[in-house]
DNA sequence: TTAAATAGGACTAATTTGGTCCAAATTGCC
DNA sequence: GGCAATTTGGACCAAATTAGTCCTATTTAA
């Protein structure tokens, strides 16, 4: 059903309930994990990845977690979708390195180039913030982020 | 990657293919499987789908074969995308059957919606018109729509 | 009647995804 | 200095999804 990955999903469910705690300290996987239900595995991994591109910044050690990196308003839900996924791409044709090695030149790419920089900048448009609970008088409900099977 | 299904690549491929040919008659499995380098097994079904959903017109019989259904000016990437992988929702939370149990009202629908309104509405502005090499004209380069692995 | 098509559906292989686990490195605290 | 609490990195397996093929029935023109 072009579905982002339930890994990207559960990403985002992270994110926003970073986003939504304690700014002034850092959070461990077992706090996350109690917090939204989600495995703490799985919470394990998801933070890795965020931390590992940028999106949360981690202290090690005793004391340790993790925090944002930068202000729920400048990350984007493509930038979480992007840490997971990679570029947005519906198509292996959309993205730099196309490999259409049969014709001489590939020129499928231009309306898929257009569709996916649509799609891109719709994403790219709603702010982690958005997601929170922080603003429902912004048009957005209030999110109730905990790990329910369905989302 | 967030990538729609190699099958619905197929489709939307072949769906061109046919809206460059002649529409003054039917074509075949074979012919299409012939003309875009895909397998005819999957041509076959694939056509299938697309026929069955409405966006082909099939004959049987003898001299029988496939054709567009309507203009392809009125054929949009998002019906094709629609006919084999379903309604256009990026979380299972954005279709209306959300199935969110834990939480007496999932309220995480509002933003996805929002996120996938705006994805469907890029994919149904494109026509298959503008997937073909009909119009130079208008922006869009011309398609060789030769199946070459890449795409 | 026969040949050429589509229709429907079952089946298997291949690929991707989800989820878990273990060992290593880092850091604060007693 | 040593212990406990963390993150880091990577390997691994199970589950789910997807891709691809094939068989049989039905339809239709010649």
């Amino acid at each position: 059903m072009m579905r982002i990955n339930k890994l990207t999903d559960y990403g985002i469910v992270v994110m926003t309930r970073i986003a939504d705690m304690d700014q002034n300290r850092v959070h461990t996987a077992r706090e996350i994990s109690e917090d939204t239900r989600i495995p703490l595995p799985t919470v394990t991994r998801l933070l890795k990845t965020l931390s590992g591109n940028g999106l949360l910044d981690s202290q090690r050690g005793s004391q340790g977690g993790y925090s944002l990196s930068k202000s729920s308003d400048d990350i984007s839900v493509a930038d979480i979708i992007e840490t997971f996924e990679g570029p947005i791409a519906l198509t292996e044709c959309s993205t730099n390195t196309c490999e259409c090695s049969y014709e001489t030149k590939c020129s499928v790419e231009e309306p898929w180039q257009k569709i996916n920089d649509t799609v891109k900048n719709a994403l790219e448009g709603i702010s982690l913030n958005q997601m929170t609970g922080k603003n429902q008088n912004e048009g957005l409900l209030n999110l109730s982020m905990n790990y329910s099977g369905g989302m």
